[in-house]
DNA sequence: CTATAATTAAATCAACTTGATTTTCTAAAG
DNA sequence: CTTTAGAAAATCAAGTTGATTTAATTATAG
């Protein structure tokens, strides 16, 4: 008989992990908060936080700030994160470019590395991965024991045969390669993949625009499109790792033929590829975001007709999004440069009538996050300290197996 | 300040709660168990599990079976979920009928009533579902001790103005209404409202085609059309409890005009309502489904051509869920009657390309679950021992405030 | 009779909770 | 200005809870 892998059990030793995770979480949402506070907050009492905010400064994770007077009673310390208690390195790797970045804890870069590369194999871009990588300790001279690990982001979808590695927002020859494992094997440290929509939905959760929120959806507007979602205070991968893969629903039944063999696919319409081809560019597979933003500025009548195009699917995205997850928000980004992206938003009104056209909303249907070429290295470098520190149901369950 | 609510902590207590839950769960995936072997399936000690059996046990949730000898060793003893352990009162409620049943624990019908309703307003529709509930709990004549609550199905969306009360497939009346808490004010039982997807969703989990998976969506095809989202071994109901709403996603613009001011709505072709219509029925609000199965039996030639018109529609429904969630399958199901439900997933092949198209896959992309009439009381009488059963983070964490 | 596997019992352990106490401040009273 | 009461934060020490560990017991196949 085959037995499901079943959800397992938990002990004590995974609640206290839990537990520090929440202590971490509590002060990241909220910035700097006194022992009491957090007691307050997370529902613990205030011995077991006194504990565990003891143990976490000890480990260099949390730093007191100077004492709040002002206040009756004995004044709080409050505690925020330490920036200097770990690091993280961030990867990126697109047609044209491989990045590479150090963050702290607090997600400031602390260094950056540029590689240039045309449309790599897996055979050359591993090993300038390894080298970016060990580049990064070098000379941001880190201490590697406060390294979390690796993230990296890369164009999705994954294993997907006919859509991975076809047309020109695919990279070629990447179909069931073993990222993660070829690059953890190549520099011994922990390796996190994403898509770069998954990658920057976290950088915003962690630093961004969404960091107070528990269900968003991040538009991620590449050289194709695709989305991070993060639902119910959880990142959702899919059950094959491909959830997001927006860009090939159907937004024109008939429309402009795609790669992957249907027809009127919403990347056809909104992405960077979709812009350079609205314009014609001569040679599309090396253009760069950089000169959408200059015809945006330069009011070009035919990048003009782009955007007056691209709003309607884009439109029709978000209706879906919205439908489909009911998210507080849905964050725009990705590479198309930021002013770019501000146009679009500005030409979305009037949105579809959807489920989150509802009464009273927290948040604004639309906001625009992080966009710009560094969008999916940082957020990518946010993967390995989200995996770190955030509270989540794995963590709370005994490893099975 | 305003604190954003933390994700709080946890302690043994809730430990305690989890585990119990998580045996359950693990019998009810897998049938009968021995102590050792849940032991080995959670990663608990045959300890813990050997305390935890004995009191579910006691409490009268599990029930020993026969002995298993033949193998080597101390013959072990198989638990099963004792159906008798529990009850639960499903209610569903639609434009002409309000149904009520009592389940036991194993999901077996134990009671039925139903009453004839003409689209109700809450007025009229409260009492009556009150009047059932006690009528069920009077003729069954179950423990009230062993009773875990009320679930409760209805059409959605909720609460969204222009939308929740438009149109021939929605409840007038019902915006913001209140449901949960009246009912439970009437019965003084613990009340769950889902819409008619998200109870059939969590009803096949429990107990039909969807009961091993962690992640899928059931595409309830009802009067309109919506989904039930089981994501990550949960329910995933959106930030305003919409989510799966998505049968007014647009799958072709400029097509069919909806009530809800768009055009093309995937629920203006792939619903009861959409067969009726293009049936050109005399009186769409008091057809019945059997109608459409007595047409299908017949060949019917203008129901057949709503089936090839309905087919495509749905197809891109399936993209658009495949696509955004990477679901491990999409479960068909719904009010339509099952030969009408085979029929249109007799005619979906070849399905579109997307991320579900990849290599081995363990399940079907699309199956068939649950369908007529009965499909979303059932499902709604399994909310409340999904909620009081199923392992689940809430549980984990210390109720906060 | 022996190896094997399931189950049980008692003792142990780790982490959170409880309630009393101490500390350190503000605000009001004298 | 000094004193005192009140308030909130933090700490201390003992207590509680539930999972784990270790060892013993039981039942069966070979």
């Amino acid at each position: 008989m085959i037995l499901k892998k079943a959800i397992s059990g938990t002990n004590l030793e995974q609640a206290k992990s839990h537990n520090r995770r929440v202590v971490i979480e509590t002060i990241r949402t909220n910035g700097a908060l006194s022992r009491a506070s957090i007691a307050r907050l997370t529902a613990l009492s205030s011995q077991t936080i006194s504990n565990i905010v003891e143990e976490l400064e000890e480990a260099g994770l949390l730093r007191p700030e100077a004492t709040l007077k002002g206040a009756r009673g004995q004044p709080a310390v409050p505690y925020s994160i330490n920036p200097d208690g770990g690091y993280s390195i961030g990867l990126q790797l697109d047609h044209q470019l491989a990045v590479g970045v150090v963050t702290d804890l607090s997600g400031t870069m602390r260094a950056r590395v540029e590689r240039n590369v045309d449309r790599p194999t897996p055979a050359e871009a591993m090993p300038l991965l390894a080298a970016i990588s060990s580049d990064l300790i070098a000379t941001s001279r880190l201490d590697r024991t406060k390294l979390l690990g690796i993230g990296m982001a890369m164009p999705g979808p994954f294993g997907v045969e006919g859509m991975t590695s076809v047309g020109p927002t695919a990279l070629p020859g990447w179909h069931d390669f073993p990222v993660a494992e070829e690059l953890e094997r190549l520099t011994g440290i922990a390796v996190i993949v994403e898509n770069d929509a998954t990658a920057a939905a976290i950088g915003e959760r962690l630093y961004g625009v969404a960091r107070k929120l528990d269900s968003f959806v991040y538009l991620f507007i590449g050289t194709g499109l695709g989305a991070g979602l993060f639902l119910d205070g959880h990142l959702y991968k899919g059950s094959r790792h491909n959830a997001g893969e927006i860009g090939h629903i159907i937004v024109k039944p008939g429309g402009l033929p795609c790669d992957c063999g249907k027809r009127g696919c919403l990347e056809r319409y909104v992405s960077l590829r979709a812009a350079y081809d609205r314009l014609h560019l001569p040679d599309p597979d090396h253009a760069s975001p950089d000169l959408l933003e200059e015809l945006l500025a330069k009011g070009d009548s035919r990048f003009e007709a782009w955007l007056d195009e691209a709003v309607e699917p884009l439109r029709q995205a978000i209706d879906v999004v919205e439908m489909a997850l009911d998210p507080e928000t849905v964050v725009l980004g990705g590479f198309m440069p930021l002013p770019v992206i501000e146009a679009l938003a500005g030409r979305l009104e009037p949105l579809h009538l959807s489920v989150s056209s509802a009464t009273a909303r927290a948040t604004p249907r639309v906001v625009v996050g992080a966009a710009g070429k560094d969008t999916s290295v940082l957020g990518a470098a946010a993967l390995p300290i989200f995996s770190e520190t955030n509270p989540q149901f794995d963590v709370l369950q005994k490893p099975v197996g």
